[in-house]
DNA sequence: AGTCATTTGTTAGGGGACCTAACCATTATA
DNA sequence: TATAATGGTTAGGTCCCCTAACAAATGACT
């Protein structure tokens, strides 16, 4: 990669992301989810299965702090549930999603959908690929990698 | 677009904008630019020309009351400086980009564009080019439009 | 000219999400 | 058994965003 390449990759995510990451946020506050950007991807990774604060913490690319905050306002909403099924190892909290957290992951999913297939409607095919596409890469590129001491304990299991 | 598109869009989007959003907050902290990745933009528009409050605030989609604020942050670090240069209307403050800001501006730009380049190396050419191409779409589609009054202003001229 | 509406910007008040530092409890290690 | 490492929480602080309410200047209409 070119340094050009590079100045100009940096130029473009500086610039944009922060603008996608403002209209989505504004368009969950106007649909009446006041605060979702940032817990939706909790929400998913957790209607999967079960996770551990730090699990959730690693993949989210936060601090442990952060990740315990977070939790905590969405057990404040009813969202999800501390629960300490582990037997092996009482430090561990797993936090698992409740009835209401799944409805409200659908509410945002279902809002979120109708709102982008409005402003992407316009779009003609190939750029729609495009943008899948580069969304794709962005996961590949910014997907936090799992801490050495998660891969351990799923190793050790 | 159909429906299912739209959800897989709208689902990526919700996933993967957070996490760069993060990961660049993150790389700019550490590179000791305590808070910049809201302003970036900002300064980048304001060393084309001069704006006013309410140019800034709708090219970054934030509301006036939130530019005023963050303007006010950025003349406190020195960064910008408010004006009325204007004669003709003595409503409008001009914000201007001070030689700190610029140097400012220079600093982030070099600090992403480093990380970023040890970051995307691995990419190999089809996926950098995906990527850009995914960005450019991101931005034809969240560039908030011009104001209305905006754009009258600017056809006055 | 005078009133009313619009536009531009600020201040006040509040919330969410992130951080580091400091701390407890539990488990692993030497 | 003492010490280190790991999982979480609490405390304190910053940044960025919002709505509501207000002031000042300009535009429009009679």
């Amino acid at each position: 990669m070119t340094r050009d390449q590079a100045r100009e990759a940096a130029r473009d995510i500086l610039q944009i992301i922060p603008l996608v990451m403002r209209a989505v946020a504004a368009q969950l506050r106007s649909a009446g989810e006041l605060p979702a950007p940032a817990h939706f991807g909790l929400l998913s990774m957790l209607s999967e299965r079960s996770r551990t604060l730090t699990e959730l913490a690693s993949s989210q690319g936060v601090t442990l702090p952060t990740m315990s905050n977070s939790i905590s306002a969405m057990v404040e909403r009813g969202w999800v549930r501390r629960a300490q099924p582990d037997e092996a190892d009482r430090r561990m909290v797993m936090v698992e999603v409740t009835a209401s957290g799944k409805a409200a992951l659908d509410r945002v999913a279902r809002s979120a959908e109708s709102h982008l297939a409005e402003v992407l409607a316009p779009l003609d095919v190939p750029s729609r690929r495009r943008l899948h596409n580069g969304l794709g890469v962005l996961r590949k590129v910014f997907t936090p990698a799992p801490s050495a001491s998660a891969v351990r304990r799923r190793n050790r299991r």
